[in-house]
DNA sequence: TCCAAACTGTTCAATATTGAACAGTTTTCA
DNA sequence: TGAAAACTGTTCAATATTGAACAGTTTGGA
């Protein structure tokens, strides 16, 4: 949340970001689109706007062109809880093709955003015939379905000392919205509390003990050393 | 496991318990496999016998015809999870698909277990030259995910007490292997302990609390009220 | 430039969880 | 059938976590 994009035009997508290595050869859905003659919305949001709300309606699916996204729930107490920020190059919302009627989670931009939404009827048919398209997808799905396990068996085994350091080195790594990497993390401790599933109190204290160990370095920005893997690898 | 089940012959697969209801019109893989005239590799299990091992190269998908499988994880100290617990019907074994190349977990039958291996390559083939199965794979990739992003919301959320609450609802609900409905469960104080997460003692604490309350009763065999739901409701 | 909002640093008592121990009970299988 | 293995019931001290409070700092925007 640079103070200084917040109000610059998303720039039409021209670089995949994020997993964008792992998928060859590059793959633009808006073009794959346009040249596919199949109608779609394309749609953009500024930091901090809201793409749709938890119990909305579900019946498309989104593809990311540009920008970034943060999914949180929250439960019938009002506690909130980060499940995923997603980058460029992204689906979400595919509950609604397996029934799911309304959305689980609220999906906010953290970066000027542009999106694709392909309505759930379209998006059975691109499955059916259009192969780069469903393979894409079924990657996509796989990776996601991957990454979402990591994170339950890091919730079953770790405290949050190591669930935080190995969020933090992930945050680092890739980027929060899909910068290059080694990029310096902006993120607040509220919502690296809202990450892992535990308090603030929790978070400040570990991250002030990261810091004295010379693990990290921050003031608004913060820098992730490599030797924070060793509170992830500690016996 | 059931004593008297372990040295059954599995029957040929007849019915498509658990989320069988949520796939129409029925599907039958083997059918459709032979049908399709593609090769294909069945595989038996007694209840205990292992699929695969994490750390096993993982070069196919397998698909449950008959029985059930728990699959767990083991961090470096030797703890140990249960990530999944999967009946007639689910899919296993997808993360090859994403270029994953080793197994992340380890597969144990839980019953008499019939499975179809597929490999890698003939999956991919498959995906792009058979729509209904490929449907099939979608959607059960949407429904795992819907389910593993739950738990992770579960774990974010909730207390030991609430996840052990939802756990046993979900298991009376549905059958650890895809009984009938309202099947009185047999699962041991330590396997409840690794699927949520934390400790037997806790475990132990909560089900004499839970037995107190009346929400449950049990001894070998655990009886799951619906009352059980204040639990998981309760502010 | 200045206020309000958002964020960080810090403290602390109340509560939750772990992990290990030991005895009693049930199940498995040779 | 009998011994070993697996499971349950119970206890408890050590440790981890919560949740709330309050003050100081930074940031966004009128």
């Amino acid at each position: 949340m640079a103070a200084t994009a917040v109000r610059r035009v998303p720039a039409k997508a021209s670089r995949s970001p994020k997993k964008a290595n792992s998928r060859s050869p590059a793959f633009n859905a808006q073009t794959f689109l346009d040249s596919a003659g199949l109608r779609r919305t394309v749609r953009q949001f500024w930091p901090k706007e809201t793409l749709f709300a938890q119990g909305d309606p579900a019946n498309s699916v989104i593809y990311i062109q540009e920008g970034g996204v943060r999914l949180t729930v929250v439960n019938e107490t009002g506690k909130e809880a980060v499940v995923a920020i997603l980058g460029a190059g992204d689906f979400f919302g595919e509950g609604c093709l397996a029934g799911q009627s309304v959305c689980m989670a609220t999906a906010t931009a953290v970066a000027p955003t542009t999106v694709l939404v392909i309505e759930k009827k379209e998006m059975s048919r691109m499955l059916h015939t259009e192969h780069e398209f469903s393979d894409r997808f079924i990657s996509h799905m796989l990776t996601r379905n991957i990454h979402v396990e990591e994170d339950l068996i890091d919730q079953l085994f770790n405290s949050s000392e190591k669930r935080l350091a190995r969020t933090l080195l992930l945050l680092a790594r890739y980027g929060e919205k899909g910068q290059p990497p080694a990029t310096p993390l902006k993120i607040s401790q509220e919502t690296l509390a809202e990450m892992i599933g535990t308090t603030r109190s929790r978070v400040n204290f570990f991250m002030n003990k990261f810091r004295k160990l010379g693990f990290i370095e921050y003031n608004g920005e913060i820098h992730v050393n490599n030797s924070l893997l060793s509170v992830v690898l500690h016996d």
